[in-house]
DNA sequence: GTGGTCTAGACCACG
DNA sequence: GTGGTCTAGACCACC
């Protein structure tokens, strides 16, 4: 499993490495019983405190997408994922469309760099 | 000009503030040179504090989307704004995408939401 | 008398305007004895407020620069400048150098840019 | 690390802290890694409320000098400071110089001034 | 009347 | 223990 943090980036440590984990399983790379490495050796392979990784981990058992169990690690959860509202899917979209707009791109690069994403993300799945 | 705040919403209220009026400017519904409300006006609408506001108004200025002038008020800004580099556009974008793949959307359906909300963003805009 | 306002730039216009002008009498362009332009005509030249203008008049005469009298217009000031603490003149100087270090110029690269300007400024005088 | 306030400076107390920041940087005397002391200590020390200083932080941290982490506090930046236009870097230059040449120094004695300050600036970085 | 700065103090998020 | 956010309220600087 191949994680990186950015030092730039503002987001805490804990949130980029959810969002990390969250792409690898949406990509498939991470499939459903697969097990994450321990907390311990995540933790030292990044760099980072402990407790970082646990609390990335919490909150994606907290989502539905990881099982963790003591003494047991993690392992990808097969279960539903917590429901969102339409507006919680469509709020971080938005906002990462206006940013793009604000760049000065137009819509015709925004698609393609939408399809290219999205393309990026799919075609490994299933 | 209609901005709503979000108690549930875990972004800072200055966030939210900040990811609003961008938006109302990437969709032209304001425009460039047209006035803001005062802070404090705009703090009172959203029954918050004074200083809440004006972090948000302080960080659109360094953005370049604004000119915020001292005893003059904030009006929006025609200058050039900040470069963002192509990681830094496309991070949030995957993100949402992927929040998108996990809540279980086919591929089409993805499409669709961002077409739709693409189409809202721009069909207002010269 | 040729001055120039800067929307960008983050200082207030009345400070803008004072640095101009103490800069046009530094060149000697604005010598002592002359009239600098009434309030009223400044103001709407550059297309700002009366009383932005006035203060930046009123900042001069107490520096000891200019000379306003009522309803006699304003005159570069032939007398004392008021003193400055050696600290005074010499922060805003170690300002600026830090900026030019910061911006990774060399130290060669920092006296060109020195001379350069200090050339600009005394090129004309006396 | 040693910063001082100068109660009587018109400019606000975070733009001093930057400022005497910036220059310890420059110095050298805060090399890249080295950690900051913590936003309340610092203020504790200073005297001042924790925002000023935090203030500070984060606008250093916004033209790249310094990266602050939430809880692991703020160390010196080696990455890539803002870039400056030719005219910002110059700009506050001129009115250095040209407070210098108003309080009736000659050119040597500027020139004496400026290589002072240069060496002090420099004669400790590697 | 506008925005800017600062304080005191509280509570939260992060590592 | 670190920084982040927010509030209430005061006073100042600017236009």
């Amino acid at each position: 499993m191949y994680i990186t943090i950015d030092e730039q980036d503002r987001r805490p440590i804990y949130q980029q490495v959810i969002d990390e984990i969250k792409t690898l399983i949406a990509k498939g790379e991470l499939g459903e019983g697969m097990a994450l490495p321990p907390v311990r050796q995540l933790a030292s392979d990044l760099g980072v405190n402990l407790n970082t990784i646990a609390a990335a981990y919490r909150e994606l058992q907290n989502e539905g997408l990881l099982n963790v169990k003591h003494g047991a690690g993690a392992v990808v959860s097969g279960g539903r994922v917590k429901e969102r509202s339409d507006t919680e899917l469509r709020k971080p979209l938005r906002s990462a469309l206006t940013g793009l707009v604000l760049a000065g791109l137009a819509h015709r690069e925004i698609m393609e760099i939408v399809v290219d994403e999205l393309q990026w993300l799919l075609n490994k799945r299933k």
